[in-house]
DNA sequence: AAAATTTAAGATAAAATTATCTTCATAATT
DNA sequence: AATTATGAAGATAATTTTATCTTAAATTTT
């Protein structure tokens, strides 16, 4: 469903969303480290976010990865559509080349709703919200 | 979440559950051509799945893949266990090292619900209970 | 017994994804 | 201006998944 990359990459944003600002900016290698993930890979993944404009770096002396609050008010989809793309969440479970409830799969009427759900989800609820329940202990982003 | 080969697994099977019997039995090739996947590639899957004694096969001269009554009863969920195993069903979408609802990753609770109602219309309805379905036009596995 | 047809098995290849490395550009500090 | 720390960019490599090919074994028909 979604690529490694793009779970990477959910993880890092809201690391960054909990413990960066404009101030405190952190290299690939921290992130890493803290979450458990292949930093050369992240920084790659980081580099592509910032092009999107879904993070913020400064290069340099001091510089690094961060969040604004402008980053942290976007929904955590961007992140997915960045790296994947949206129709991951529109395809056939069984690759079918159309995902539809005209013309649905065997298990397109278990699937549907929560593909949909998961899409809404990601939509709704800001990187900031979802960071803040991580802060809070209600969920976590590594173990 | 699936793989292609589970997917393709997934579609031959229902395929066979509607079209095969003792008496008429398919090649690779006629079931490929009919659902529109690779041929070679779905004869190594079948071949798996004939190991597994999920779906029959009989070689030689009027020999091809078929579905005995038996085959027929089992639950869906065998193809995909054969051939990705269950774990699928029990990973953590955003890669966690382990999924629970005691150490929930930002997205468990949009997500938990839908990986357990999958799982269970698979292990509850049999290849047969699915084959219906399309038989009687409410589901397809081609278009 | 020979020929024809079909799956089985294993080797190989292509493509996609994941991961790493090396060099370059940029910015702050000295 | 030189030094140092950092991200950017691009090349390369490893791994996994997907796909194909070739040869062998089995079964039926002739
Ligand atoms: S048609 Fe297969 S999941 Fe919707
Ligand atoms: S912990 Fe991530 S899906 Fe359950």
């Amino acid at each position: 469903m979604l690529s490694k990359s793009s779970k990477y990459a959910i993880r890092a944003v809201l690391y960054l969303a909990l413990h960066s600002s404009v101030e405190k900016k952190y290299s690939p290698i921290e992130i890493a480290d803290a979450i458990d993930i292949p930093a050369p890979f992240l920084a790659k993944i980081l580099q592509s976010l910032t092009k999107d404009d879904i993070i913020s770096s400064i290069r340099g002396r001091n510089g690094g990865f961060y969040l604004t609050k402008k980053n942290k008010k976007n929904p955590l989809i961007l992140v997915v559509n960045s790296i994947d793309g949206l129709h991951k969440f529109h395809e056939c479970l069984l690759g079918l080349p159309v995902c539809s409830d005209e013309n649905p799969c065997p298990i397109h009427h278990a699937v549907s709703p929560f593909k949909k759900q998961l899409e809404a989800e990601l939509s709704n609820k800001s990187i900031d919200t979802l960071s803040k329940e991580v802060s809070e202990g209600k969920t976590h982003i590594f173990l």
